[in-house]
DNA sequence: TCCAATTAGTTTTCAATCTGAACTATATGG
DNA sequence: CCATATAGTTCAGATTGAAAACTAATTGGA
């Protein structure tokens, strides 16, 4: 006999209208929707969204928020809103700095903090204790704001096994297969501290606190090119968790070496090496070459335009090929690639309609509005996603104070 | 308030069993499991079993047959299989052939039929017309063998927009957006007719009835290169319906112009055109001049086995991005590929291994054993997978003789 | 031959959970 | 101050699967 899925069973249908209910009053937002809008939102009766909530506001995840007046006649309405004394922490690893970041329920950011640091190199276990000290700042803040930790969200520049909190491979900081315990960042927490890739973070932040649409494909600049992808509202990982590498789409088949042992990557025209090569900017640190290059461009120098103009028109190659693969017809630019977008997009907008006319409109190409705290809301975002997704199981779980 | 998804009822609860049996007795196939090893495999007690498998058997979907008696002790249970008289056809439309066949719910071929037709540029009136005649020889075939057909699904080579019945593109016949009316193929089919597209149909072909893996990238070699890919048993469609367009990935960004308007498309390398072009095969039928470039190609004549390598040498560097972006690990070669993948392997291989070193092993790329069937065999499986998903519906709809 | 053991399948009781209708609660406005 | 309107709760009824007890059918050994 085949494994199948799960029977269903009379106790599905509440674990279904919890999250209906709670995505709902998420996705209401400011509107703070009494029950009566709930059941008609929903299709469910106002018995039954009255049961929902009953749960909802017991497990604090949702809290009444006084009355509801609209001017109208009647009996006004309870508000209700996700609980802003529930939050995650989300935390970011990444060549330079270390960002940490507390988000409650909502998806407000209460409480932020960066620091520079040269992580390139540096093993795992003393990265993870810096973070450390970052973190007990956000907790801090928490219990000043009375604000319960759920859970943490932890992204990092490379491929992640997430089930067994491996970072299987980050080149720029030269880990490989290493184990994390991410856990230990935030004792105590119910739902515990989930590893993610930075990209797909980036990419899911823009989706729930930023301007993504429902599928596009989220570009990831950084020392490498990752990219994330998100159809129909939901990030896509692939069978094996580690989708949407737009870094190492051939772009040239007779393009040089790439350092995954290919060749011809979108990598090797468009990643920041490539690309400060190209526009003769000398070694230095990535704040300071960054300088210097966005300095050259607004100098008009020409080796940094054509390197912008480079990796403009060699990141539509590969955006054309997987748009039209994926079927996909919005992209958002972010990190490095948002920097230069100035000079980057009219290049990628010509190549992109050199090699895949006709697919994508220029309005659709748009920059992330989320700078540096993206990734961070996208880490946290996905234990908030969670929750909101299987509140039953929080309901079980989740009994804080 | 936001539309959300539809609220969860107790009756969902007995629509998604039905389907877990349905679905679980037809994964079994030969084996004809009881329902005690029905309850054992899904996790549900045998009185739900029971209660489910009796709809199953009162809507005609599944037969009892005889008993099942094992050797061992104790009362022999009562096989369960999927009806053998329900079918479905299949029909397929391509540049220069007519096919139907019919299929039954256990995914059995009972009749099939193929016509030569030379499609291209023909009226899409008058290849229906011609299709209907071969459709009443599978409805003859049909009644002779008491089969009952629920539906059928009509495969045809090119973007569809299956909803509205429309095909919105299809180069190789000179059909742009025409409006087609497959229900009227077969009148009084309780499921109506199901337009797809060739290369989709034939992925889900290879998954369903042939060797297909639960996640690979399946290419059509026809006159255009097609694709499609399947995820987690399931076909990957995107956003819009038209995912999986292999042939107009970028292999080359200098190469020719392409007929989508973009240039250095695999498909100016791998198309049959292209590929008959630089092996100077004449002008003719495509079954001439296949046959001519199988006999260069046994004759080790240079030029045919040098547009082989160079096909199988783009294929790769399209494959490789596809299966990195996609994090896909399987292949499966079908068509005009799967005829020439004797010549087209090694050069395939070969450009896999340098473009993404270690991605994919050997022998995960597979050749199509379903030859011409596939397509029919996946267009007409479209139809009874969605009534394995949702017998309810079908319990409702479908009160045959 | 016949009964204990064994396995298949059904019946019965119970709990969960939704719907729908009736009911209570709380506001507005003439 | 009461008619009207809207919010929210209570309760009966229906659906459905779980659990356990029961009936059915077969094998194998005494």
């Amino acid at each position: 006999m085949n494994e199948s899925a799960a029977p269903g069973r009379v106790g599905d249908v509440r674990r279904r209208n919890l999250s209906l209910v709670l995505d709902s009053i998420a996705r209401t937002g400011d509107a703070k929707p009494s029950r009566a809008q709930l059941a008609a939102g929903t299709g469910l009766t106002k018995a039954a969204v009255s049961s929902l909530v009953a749960d909802l506001v017991e497990s604090g995840l949702v809290s009444e928020v006084g009355l509801y007046r609209d001017g109208e006649r009647g009996r006004p309405g309870q508000g209700l809103e996700l609980s802003s004394r529930r939050g995650v922490v989300g935390m970011e690893i990444n060549v330079d700095y270390l960002a940490v970041g507390l988000v409650d329920l909502g998806g407000n950011l209460r409480f932020h903090s960066t620091v520079e640091s040269r992580n390139r190199g540096m093993a795992p276990g003393e990265v993870m204790e810096r973070l450390r000290g970052l973190v007990s700042e956000a907790v801090a803040a928490a219990a000043a704001e009375k604000v319960a930790i759920m859970g943490g969200g932890l992204a990092v520049p490379g491929q992640v096994d997430e089930q067994r909190n491996i970072v299987l491979s980050a080149p720029n900081l030269h880990w490989e297969n290493e184990q994390l315990d991410p856990g230990s960042l935030l004792e105590g927490a119910p739902l515990g501290v989930r590893l993610s890739n930075e990209a797909n973070s980036a990419a899911l932040g823009e989706l729930w606190y930023g301007n993504g649409p429902a599928d596009f494909l989220y570009v990831s600049g950084e020392v490498g090119v990752g990219g994330g992808v998100i159809i129909g509202s939901d990030l896509y990982l692939g069978p094996g968790g580690s989708a949407g590498e737009l870094g190492h789409i051939v772009v040239h088949p007779e393009g040089p070496e790439c350092s995954c042992g290919g060749a011809g990557c979108l990598e090797t025209f468009a990643g920041q090496e490539a690309i400060f090569d190209a526009a003769n900017i000398p070694e230095g640190s990535l704040s300071e070459r960054t300088e210097q290059l966005l300095a050259a461009l607004a100098a008009r120098e020409p080796h940094a335009l054509k390197a912008v103009h480079d990796a403009g028109r060699y990141l539509g190659v590969a955006l054309a090929s997987s748009a039209r693969l994926m079927d996909i017809d919005a992209i958002v630019l972010g990190g490095h690639f948002a920097l230069l977008a100035e000079w980057l997009r009219p290049a990628l907008l010509a190549s992109l309609e050199r090699y895949a006319p006709g697919l994508l409109e220029p309005k659709n190409l748009t920059v992330s509005g989320l700078e540096h705290s993206g990734t961070l809301l996208g880490a946290a975002g996905q234990v908030i996603r969670s929750v909101i997704e299987s509140p039953f199981e929080f309901l079980l779980a989740g009994k804080l104070a």
